[in-house]
DNA sequence: AACTATTTATAAGA
DNA sequence: TTCTTATAAATAGTT
């Protein structure tokens, strides 16, 4: 780009690295700024040295940028315009309409413009989309056979677990109902509302998945 | 920059406008992907035009590059980073010694860094976290006992509300478990074991917020 | 950190 | 959109 062009690879002496690195960086963060500026962009961006230092910028939020990212196609849909987009204006044509094909292909499989389908390929579609669906069906049966094999071996007496369960939750609500009847019968002291109300709902069936819900104030 | 050099402000024509959103997003891309590839920097770039698309780089994966971000420092040592980056190298002496020192006061009203300060120091920063506890106490009792005063109001009967809900829950629960033990009773064939495990178990105190919690297969 | 010779980016026009 | 072109901006190598 100057006194002599140069190569783009890594650059191999330390030095000349962080320098251009400094430079450089300086250049892109200007130019987003600009592109921001001058066009109503919304920008984000994030530079890792190679060093582990973060240097980053964004037009509006990082947060609210990466969040509407996150919004935007998912799957082959995405994959296929970050290909896009990587390769930039430059990419092959031959590529590019493969990617249209595999695309609309996805999309028909998914049940997505069928509209200038004959009726000879909707109906060979129909077949494909059938024996997918027999294959999902199947494999969700197997799945849950085995589950409820693993259930009825663990299931020591008639009562079933979900019963144990519910009948555990019942005895503990009665208890509770009890404990606060009491509670507001000797008339009640801010401190002795304020812990009742700090007690924490148990949800039956969350036990596991550490529920971090507590009873809130206020029912409206 | 060039046939006529341009203000950085917003173009008004929106023909333009596009036309220069178009070649400098081109222009930001191909910086950023060479500053990656020469200094062995990762990077990632995110830029939404006027009218909503995405175009999006990432010298690895974004997700990546989003989460490394995500674990630097937090808080206001991010925000100081931030600034510092912003202002770029050429920060004003005086504005970074009085950020480092900010800097310093919020870690040491959060406990940190105690380590050089000295006797009368530390006695002068505990009154001050004291006095900042006392503040923070006040206001949440005086939050409390608002919500409590509105709740005693509502209370139409000796019941209180939590009492009723306590109740109605109870039934419920008394009634899913009959429905349960009669379907139990009636050999179990898988689809019905099936469908009464697709239930989905309600959270007494959730209603009003949309639970989405379904009760698994699989105790362990 | 500056300098400066060149390369690159790009605004305007076609 | 894409190409052209004159000129502004960025920057590689040097000091």
């Amino acid at each position: 780009m100057v006194r002599q062009k140069i190569e783009i690879k890594k650059i191999d002496n330390l030095t000349s690295r962080q320098v251009t690195f400094s430079k450089r960086r300086r250049g892109l963060f200007k130019k987003a700024k600009e592109l921001a500026t001058l066009c109503d962009a919304e920008i984000a961006l994030i530079v890792f040295s190679a060093t582990g230092r973060l240097f980053d910028y964004s037009s509006s939020s990082m947060t609210q940028v990466i969040q509407r990212r996150k919004a935007q196609p998912e799957g082959i849909n995405r994959l296929r315009q970050t290909f896009l987009n990587q390769v930039g204006g430059d990419i092959d044509d031959a590529i590019s309409k493969e990617l249209t094909a595999l695309t609309r292909e996805y999309k028909q499989l998914n049940g997505e413009e069928l509209q200038d389908l004959s009726m000879n390929e909707l109906a060979r579609l129909e077949r494909v989309v059938e024996s997918a669906l027999g294959r999902v069906s199947k494999t969700k049966n197997d799945q849950l056979m085995f589950e409820i094999s693993k259930l009825e071996t663990r299931a020591s007496s008639k009562l079933n677990l979900y019963e144990i369960e519910l009948k555990k939750e019942n005895e503990m609500l009665k208890q509770q109902a009890e404990k606060k009847r009491n509670a507001t019968e000797q008339g009640s002291s801010v401190e002795s509302i304020a812990n009742s109300y700090g007690f924490r709902a148990r949800c039956p069936y969350e036990d596991k998945s550490a529920s971090d819900t507590a009873l809130k104030l206020g029912y409206a």
